[in-house]
DNA sequence: GAGTGGTCTAGACCACAAG
DNA sequence: TTGTGGTCTAGACCACTCA
């Protein structure tokens, strides 16, 4: 089964040919795959060749292991489309409200954990929001789950001056979230700005998470402005990524 | 170094105190870390478990190996900001001509291999651009370069009867792209969606990118309507994780 | 209890980079 | 030539899952 002269790794001899009979549909999603002692027999090399190839797969995110049961094709995972043209002022919402109106929408159990406190703004949060470096920031942290499983991660910066006695500065923000209580307060908003990036989690993110190895996930910064150009909130997200896709509409003049 | 009795394996710990080192600015980017033999050393165990700690570490995009040279801190890369309000009929351009426009906003040299085909339409492709499956479909593959380096997989699809006959099926496409050389064949484009996710590379991605380990990529449908609803185009667009940062601007209302 | 993956050891030889 | 990471072996014991 391995090609010896090849020049190829055997590890790598290994994973390709897992990996094809992956792909042809001969281990389907949610299969089992041989042990390792039985793929050990299979291809002729150590154990610790044969957990290489696995790691390569695992590192794919094409194969998960579970302790004491076995190698598994992994399954797809739903995915949860989310409409960024939903954020328009006629379907406010935060995203908090968004999330838990996604939740609706793929009926799944939403739970949001929330905790605010009040920090001074670092560098580079001061020039996200245009403000001093050291002027008091409100920070609203939130937790997403889906079912239980955490989902998305969302911190929300706002200069303080403007949340200052409002309901943003508390637990839950009433209907229509942070952006119905800051256009109460006679901020106008005028449009958001999304910049999507890709990373691996950080060692805490991966917890937090629960992160299978092979997961990336979506970091996205949204900035909102309003009339005035005077960016009001910044909210850094982080999405799982094999659970999420963005959508955008853009037109075409 | 090593706490034996803790109950965290050795290797997640070598792992926790490089990353901390990294994180404490011990360590910067670029520099180079202490050999495999000598962290056999520094912490007392063997080379499989350092390897197990580093390759956690690759993992998670933070350290690189070079063979016959050592271990280095990942020197942060420079982020292309993609702005897709660009893609407006009076900054008209395809993804090429969009490309090219990027490199000189960002001082690349660039390099763009394409190549051109009529396949027939797969189901998903076929659903894509509410077509049937089996009708012809013009394909353009396109290899995106930076100064040498891929950056960039994109592949558009249109419906062959679009593009019969145009500049769409050569290599160059000229001035203002696909886009420009629809709307001449009385195309009028109405609005562009695109669905942005992010995942691991697969093995081709891996080698066509030229990835190292621990880079994940973004994955980006951009499907272009006219203003009869219909799908006109649908550009599967992979982009390296590490390097590209999308922005997309949402009015408020 | 039997089988699974998780962790770990002490070696070995190879390919690559650089002085 | 020396030192580096890359690959590989033949074992060992552990923790977990399930019958």
């Amino acid at each position: 089964m391995i090609d010896r002269v090849s020049g190829v790794p055997a590890y790598r001899q290994v994973a390709s040919d897992l990996r094809n009979k992956i792909q042809a549909g001969q281990y389907a999603a949610g299969d089992k795959l041989p042990s390792e002692r039985q793929l050990i027999v299979d291809y002729g090399v150590s154990r610790i060749t044969i957990r290489e190839a696995i790691g390569l797969l695992r590192a794919e995110g094409i194969v998960t292991a579970e302790h004491g049961k076995g190698l598994y094709v992994r399954a797809g995972v739903s995915v949860v489309r989310l409409s960024r043209s939903r954020l328009s002022r006629a379907a406010r919402q935060d995203n908090q409200a968004f999330f838990l109106g996604d939740a609706e929408a793929n009926a799944f159990k939403p739970t949001v954990q929330t905790t605010v406190r009040i920090e001074e703004a670092g560098l580079e949060h001061a020039d996200a929001l245009g403000i001093e470096p050291g002027s008091p920031v409100l920070v609203r942290d939130r937790v997403m789950s889906a079912d239980g499983v955490v989902v998305q991660l969302a911190t929300s910066r706002l200069p303080r001056d403007l949340t200052e006695g409002t309901q943003i500065e508390q637990g839950d923000t009433g209907a229509g979230g942070i952006h119905a209580r800051l256009e109460e307060a006679g901020v106008v908003l005028h449009h958001h700005r999304e910049s999507v990036a890709t990373r691996m989690p950080t060692a805490e993110e991966a917890v937090l998470l629960q992160l299978p190895p092979g997961v990336p996930v979506l970091a996205v910064r949204r900035t909102t402005y309003d009339t005035t150009g005077r960016a009001v909130e910044v909210n850094d997200m982080t999405l799982v990524g094999n659970r999420y896709e963005l959508v955008y509409d853009i037109p075409a003049d």
